[in-house]
DNA sequence: TTTTGGCTTGAGCATTTGCCCGAGCGTTGG
DNA sequence: CCAACGCTCGGGCAAATGCTCAAGCCAAAA
């Protein structure tokens, strides 16, 4: 939805976002949030009419191009992150503040884990990141400024297609590499494979081997975690089928991370269904950092067995989220 | 005004601002700007009052708790930063919108600096950084991000100490030290020594060996650069007096930075003025990134001479001035 | 050429936000 | 102990903002 539309502005009639129209956003955003005139001025400075100053500036929110950043180490959150870290010994722990409300944020956490692959990204020397993928991620991703750096590699952790061929929808490496110019290796499969025979058939292609090889030099990986469940993400995004889905649960697995389900301890799983998973092995213990993300009740059990079997060794989730884990502990 | 309230917080009755209203001001400001809720309903997540919400969230910006970047590049500035960047062979050239009215955005050009000192910042081999003084870089400094970076070194170009005595209010370095944890090397003089004499025996301190040496080795210099004239910041903050004034003015100078003032063509003057001045000599042409900000019709002489006689090789300034500067040449 | 469909526009209105003011409360100084 | 002061609080109101809707516009399709 981003930066698709960018590119083209074909003269006449454009149906989509012409460039003009978010160099318009651009200052109408600009003049309102940072120079803190009111939308009439707005108007009156770009020529446009009120309401279309007010479209503009929420046009440019929607897009992207304004950003708001917390730089403000709020006592609560710093506290639970160093509770969370002495006890399971993370190498990076971070809360953002959650609401007693309905469903958890994901822009806060998405801008937090934009903020530290941004850091990864920033270093001169060449860096290979790693990704997995699901809309926690996606929205991170999309928090990330745009920038040149055509000397780091992204590679995907995980297929890039749903079971029935489909592109997923959130091939989040790929988004990544649009935005900062990184060289882009993407594992072009399915999530699982039909069967083991199947899965030894790709992993013995030339691309799993470069993204194999790939994945040992990793300066850090980031990536969901999904409970196990009716109405999990991995299930309701057609990644695994019913039948797979409940001989998990029969099998005590609580989350999974890229695919690799696991149960409460953090062992992952000697299923079928790890069995056929095409991404390279997970590190069990992680070396490199892992960061795992995501918010919400259902997740935590899930974040605390992670955490627990050194599945990861970092953590990026709101306050709610992380009282849970630590509770359940 | 910012960082300096954080420490206390005595128990009982305070003026100042708590640590817990800060912790406060920065959930509302989440909550409004982040996960885009209304004031009403800050108010009943934070149990205060409504109004107390909107002060809260008017607090955080107050005290930039929370931060507003623009990440997308407007085509017209753009290509005035390439115009600039071409005609005068500069290393860096950013360009923040303008408007047509009034006074110049001290709080872009601000932004923009701080993301450029912060990208030198995030490097994790040690940098020596220099700064200027002015009111536009202390407006830099107060949006650069807190963050840890004990491995660097900050060093003040100029000295902190008004004609007077008295300490000047816009000793950036330190307050930049104070935000990063990087070392700091301030230049505990006047700007300017009563006389030749008095100069030498300043440059003879230890200390200024010090500095001098770390000038050598700084990795990029930011400063701002001044007018000359009546009303000019060199004047009106009272670090040169009415007849130091006037003898530039009749000596031709039309801008200074860092104190040394210089002439139309960038060339540095001989006046007894520029030999009282205590800071170490500019590098010219400049070698590392000597990167200069400011905006306002009135700068744009004085930029464009500075761009002009390699006195500095980036610029930060708004469309308006960049087109002013242009528009001269 | 006419129709159609999607998109944009500005007017009008409901909501949200910012600010002023008088009341209340705790502290300081007499 | 009391008065004066300064600060905070919430009510109320004016300004600013967000949203809906009907009309208009343009290009593609008929």
């Amino acid at each position: 939805m981003d930066g698709a539309e960018r590119g083209g502005g074909v003269a006449g009639r454009d149906g989509g976002i012409t460039n003009r129209k978010l160099d318009l956003a651009a200052r109408a955003a600009w003049l309102y949030y940072i120079r803190g005139r009111t939308q009439d001025e707005i108007a009156a400075e770009l020529n446009v009419s009120r309401q279309n100053a007010q479209r503009l500036v929420a046009l440019a929110t929607a897009e992207g191009l304004i950003k708001f950043r917390m730089d403000y180490p709020i006592t609560e959150c710093v506290e639970m992150a160093e509770r969370l870290r002495d006890r399971f010994e993370l190498v990076f722990c971070d809360i953002v503040p959650g609401e007693r409300r309905d469903e958890p944020s994901l822009a806060g956490i998405a801008i937090s884990a934009a903020e530290r692959i941004e850091s990864y990204l920033s270093s001169k020397a060449p860096a290979v990141l790693a990704l997995g993928t699901g809309r926690t991620l996606r929205a991170a991703v999309a928090q990330v400024s745009s920038m040149e750096r055509p000397q780091h590699k992204i590679v995907s952790l995980v297929g890039n297609l749903t079971r029935d061929g489909r592109a997923s929808p959130y091939d989040v490496a790929m988004r990544l590499c649009d935005r900062t110019g990184a060289q882009c290796y993407p594992l072009p499969t399915p999530v699982v494979a039909d069967d083991i025979e199947q899965r030894k058939l790709l992993q013995s292609q030339r691309w799993y081997r470069t993204v194999s090889s790939l994945v040992l030099q990793v300066k850090a990986s980031f990536m969901g975690i999904g409970e196990i469940g009716w109405g999990s993400p991995l299930h309701v995004d057609g990644f695994i089928t019913d039948q797979e889905l409940s001989d998990l649960v029969s099998a005590h697995a609580v989350g999974e991370m890229l695919g690799w389900a696991f149960d409460q301890n953090g062992d992952l799983l000697t299923t079928p269904f790890n069995g056929r998973l095409t991404a390279p092995p997970l590190a069990v213990p992680a070396t490199a950092p892992t960061i795992i993300m995501g918010a919400g009740a259902a997740k935590a059990p899930a974040i605390r067995a992670a955490l627990r079997g050194r599945l990861a060794n970092g953590l990026i989730t709101d306050e709610t989220t992380a009282a849970r884990v630590l509770e359940l502990d």
